[in-house]
DNA sequence: AAATTGCGCTAAAAGGTTTTATTTACTAAT
DNA sequence: ATTAGTAAATAAAACCTTTTAGCGCAATTT
């Protein structure tokens, strides 16, 4: 266990001074005026010795911690798992690292790694916010932490923002589906007042509009058992009837197909918002709308780079196109 | 945006030292023979004012910052998800918070994660192990880091280590196979000298020994492209006309069904490592073993916990049983 | 009476950086 | 000969804790 080596040991050996170091090791040679010769000196022996500063004591006296807190909803489903690694890598290349917590939409347990990571002075946050976060973001932005919502966000609530185009997905899989000649389309969505859902929701409302069709709503507990949600859903689509059902979360489309297997019912033409590989390699492949995670992930940390270097002052907010998949299971035209 | 405050507020407000303050906020009250009315008066303004000390100077000062490095193959994998969503809520509760990474099984980037966590002061390590990274770990040892090791090991080096029982499952798994009739039963795994993996050949190996039946091997490079397996393993299993296939992780046997449904084959009997929810649904549902996630988890924290705090000294190896979750996939007998 | 012990608390050092304010030694200008 | 200016480097403060060593006093022991 050999002894860490320190800025004074460096000085110490080039009998100058830590303030010299200092100074060169964080590129201000030039704007301090130390000789070239000095620096390359320093710089070799640096190399030399692989000295590499106590990241902690730089942080006490920066104020920078150079962490990012990234808050999402479920690390175990895809979808947020995907995005949580684009950051990840990308904040990587920029010196930054990021330490995460799931909520599982849990506004309690959301508040308190808030004010966890607020405490250990990350530099800024990423968050997927759950109902009632409104006041702990705004006492983040109060105290001047840049903070970026994705996947919602809070109407009342001036934010950088990035998310995908929920209303133009939804309506887009709601046309599709009434083109293809089904009639009785139903919407599965969650008791709750995230905007992506009321976006969803509106969408597919707006082409049942357009297209005169009836609507069918389907709203879950978001503290739904499996179970509970697989009946739920049985109950839905067999006694409505319906020839197609758009879900507004991969993973309430997976409940379904589920229910369909337990059940024993056929399932209907299907639409899931979020892909996942289930969707793939089901028989037949469900069509979906996705969510261009790439572009999000990018958006986010670009975003919150250019805050962290004070580079903006007007809050952004970006809505980025979803894509409509089509697989099988919306292929087949039903003709009435 | 107001101020923080300070331990040294504390002790102005109240006219006492610094000092006192710290030793009862770190419990030392009593050891220190602090006073209980004092104690109690400071704890009461404390709770008051709502301090909360600068944990990078805390942690500066006792070399300990309460953060535990995960170092992960693919957060995106929900096998690997799931365990950390398990380890995160864990160490959470005994007031550890963790910072991970993914490797995508890359040694260079493993190393320097590892580094990059070390010099940020990780008080310890939890590490899904790439080929080649035995000299790393063995570093962190000898620096007194401790460090647990899951889903494979290095067996020339003592190490923590926390999986599942491999070759049992493999064996039990094929064992499976044998009993219900198959006869061509094909193994499908990686190029890697990883422990998991060797484990999972050698129970496959065994097993068809043990029913007097021919092997038949497939490995896939790590860093193949999805198409480049899938047609491996189309090759795989149609030129020798197996009747049975056992892959040695999710993601391979993903490809296997994408595979069959790309170059529409027939998919012979399934059995898959790891579960995943595509297993579930897919029809016929597939045959799994199935690790003891929460038991690893667990266990995983266990012994990185106590080892943190220096009560054992022996290097401790778990092995976990695993589970076969017979699913459609194998329940049909062929009659040969 | 002198020496020791115990009590309740504290001053100051230590942890390792960055940054502000200053010094020193020159050269150029008045 | 004095002043002004500049280049090159530095001493010391600051960031906020924890922890070591010790102080002053009263009670007890020798």
């Amino acid at each position: 266990m050999k002894k860490r080596i320190l800025i004074s040991d460096i000085a110490k050996a080039l009998g100058i001074s830590v303030t010299t170091v200092s100074f060169i090791l964080n590129d201000k040679a030039k704007e301090k005026r130390i000789s070239e010769a000095l620096t390359k000196r320093v710089l070799d022996y640096v190399k030399k010795v692989g000295y590499k500063p106590n990241e902690l004591a730089k942080s006490l006296r920066t104020g920078k911690t150079k962490i990012l807190g990234l808050i999402i909803e479920d690390i175990s489903n895809p979808f947020f798992g995907n995005i949580a690694r684009l950051i990840e890598s990308k904040v990587y290349e920029q010196g930054y690292r990021i330490i995460y917590c799931s909520t599982n939409n849990d506004v309690e347990k959301a508040k308190e790694l808030i004010q966890m990571f607020y405490d250990r002075q990350v530099d800024g946050f990423i968050i997927t916010p759950s109902d009632g976060l409104e006041d702990t973001v705004k006492q983040l932005q109060q105290n001047n932490i840049p903070v970026v919502l994705f996947d919602r966000y809070f109407p009342g609530l001036e934010t950088d923002y990035v998310g995908a185009d929920n209303f133009q997905g939804a309506f887009d899989a709601s046309n599709h589906l009434c083109q293809q000649g089904y009639r009785r389309i139903g919407f599965v969505s969650l008791y709750s007042d995230q905007t992506q859902m009321k976006e969803r929701s509106d969408g597919y409302m707006k082409a049942m509009d357009n297209n005169k069709q009836q609507s069918f709503i389907q709203k879950i507990q978001m503290d739904a058992s499996d179970e509970e949600a697989m009946e739920l859903l049985r109950e839905f689509i067999c006694e409505n009837r319906l020839d197609a059902v758009l879900f507004s979360t991969n993973y309430l489309a997976i409940s379904g197909l589920k229910a369909s297997k337990k059940f024993n019912f056929t399932m209907p033409a299907v639409i899931a918002f979020d892909d996942h590989t289930v969707f793939k390699l089901v028989e037949p492949a469900i069509t979906v709308v996705s969510q261009p995670i790439k572009d999000i992930a990018e958006n986010l940390i670009n975003i919150l780079l250019l805050r962290l270097q004070g580079k903006i002052k007007a809050t952004r907010r970006m809505v980025l196109p979803c894509e409509l998949k089509v697989r099988e299971s919306t292929k087949v035209k039903v003709t009435s």
